[in-house]
RNA sequence: GCUGGAAUCGUCUAGCGGCAAUGACAGGAGACUGUAAAUCUCCCGGCUUCGGCCUUCGUAGGUUCGAGUCCUACUUCCAGCA
């Protein structure tokens, strides 16, 4: 028989909080767990080694990024076999892009306010939405294209991922209420016909692929209650957290959704990976977690560390580790904040690489180990012990 | 020694009578959360009550209302000839 998905809880930590396993036709994933990034099949700059090395056991990619190479993927025998990555997968809907080319041109997905929110006009944007699905204009070569919930589940189908996302409208922080309900309507809509044509096409690479439904509902408790209800009424198989969040709104917006949501079934916190976000949403009921955030910010040269994260611009010539006691490949090797920033600042294109290679690394390990000694915290009872010293230190 | 050419803010560079002076790099600060992101924003002579004020373009003079820009001398460097 074709197997799906199978979530058990393993610990459970306030009302909400569980550490668990999510068992998936390409391998188990013990949670709560970071999944990282790699949109267009890969995690930049990071070899399928890399990511098992630092404890990576997921990655997620994107099926609107993957949309041209669906058929050569599944071709492939889907996305673990094609990305070498070989573990659990996950595809995003590409519905996010609905958001990032569309309402939120700019930076609005900021959970800052102080930063404000940027709203361009209508015709700036690349996507236009209606009921029917997304219009909107390829950023690279200016193709005009149609996306919607019948085609984000082919494609992803054909990626083959282990988990899908059903295509959804993420609103952006400038969204009123009145245009949060009509989306949340329209989200609604489109669940019920991904989840339709998703059963269509599952089992269509040997393997039974599972589908979750993404919550949104912005910052509203009677559209989250609302969206989290009707969600848990349709046979998804887990579920995605959703949404454009201020940071001060988080777990009160997570407690709603969760509190609707059946407890059995595995929730995918989308898009965040900041530290305290993790702990936040480990606490309030999500397991897995996804962002860009830990590779990006290597990138551009933040090194997370326990005492706080720093910018390796201010460590020229220094011979201090990148992190004290760091467990990660790039520290184990003897990297240290001057050699890092030597090579990031270096001209030479492969002395750059090299950069993005390591920190990215350490970044992601520095995540990943952080939601392992969250689940262990779980599992043994001490998870607020943890949590509190853990912020402490972290946070200044 | 002669003849050309050149000297600008850490470096390279723009500038051909209205200039605190272009651009790049370096340097500094910040941002980044389902990747239009190996990216983006800001600062980068000094002071400032943010209106300005002061000191700058090898050195010293000069012409001019006004000189980084024109003239003279000097210094240094480069090229060619000796």
């Amino acid at each position: 028989m074709k197997v799906g998905l199978k979530f058990e809880v393993q610990a459970r930590m306030g009302a909400l909080g569980r550490a668990g396993v999510i068992k998936t036709p390409h391998g188990e994933i013990k949670t709560p767990a970071f999944m990282v990034v790699g949109t267009h099949a890969e995690v930049k700059f990071m070899s399928a080694e890399d990511l098992r090395a630092v404890g990576a056991q997921a990655m997620l990619s994107n099926g609107y990024h993957l949309r041209g190479r669906a058929a050569e993927i599944a071709a492939a025998g889907g996305l673990a076999v094609y990305s070498g990555w070989h573990g659990p997968t996950l595809t995003d809907s590409g519905g996010f892009q609905v958001m990032s080319l569309g309402s939120g041109l700019g930076k609005v997905v900021s959970m800052k306010r102080e930063q404000g929110v940027v709203n361009t006009a209508h015709k700036e944007r690349l996507a236009k939405v209606s009921d029917d699905g997304v219009d909107f204009v390829d950023p690279f070569t200016g193709e005009p294209e149609f996306i919607d919930p019948e085609r984000s589940m082919q494609i992803q189908c054909q990626i083959g991922a282990d988990i899908h996302m059903a295509f959804d409208e993420l609103t952006s922080l400038a969204d009123s209420y009145e245009y949060n309900v009509e989306a949340l309507e329209r989200t609604m809509a489109w669940s019920r016909r991904s989840l339709a044509e998703h059963l269509k096409h599952r089992d269509d690479l040997g393997y039974r692929q599972s589908l979750y439904g993404v919550v949104q509902g912005g910052r509203w408790e009677d559209l989250r209650r609302r969206a989290a209800q009707d969600l848990a009424s349709l046979e998804f198989d887990g579920f995605g957290l959703g949404g454009a969040f201020l940071k001060e709104d988080l777990g009160e917006i997570l407690r709603w959704c969760n509190e609707e949501l059946p407890f059995e079934k595995p929730r995918h916190l989308l898009g965040l990976s900041h530290p305290d976000d993790i702990l936040l949403g480990a606490e309030m009921g999500a397991d897995t977690f996804d962002c860009v955030a830990p590779m990006r910010e290597a990138r551009h040269g933040k090194i997370y560390t326990l005492d706080g994260d720093i910018n390796l611009r201010k460590f020229a010539g220094d011979d201090s580790p990148l992190d004290a006691d760091c467990d990660c490949p790039t520290c184990r090797a003897g990297w240290t904040r001057g050699d890092l920033r030597a090579l990031w600042r270096s001209g030479d294109l492969a002395q750059k690489q090299q950069f993005y290679n390591l920190a990215s690394i350490h970044n992601v390990r520095f995540i990943v180990r952080l939601t392992e000694q969250t689940r262990a915290a779980m599992l043994d009872g001490t998870f607020g012990d943890f949590r509190d010293k853990f912020l402490k230190r972290y946070m200044h």
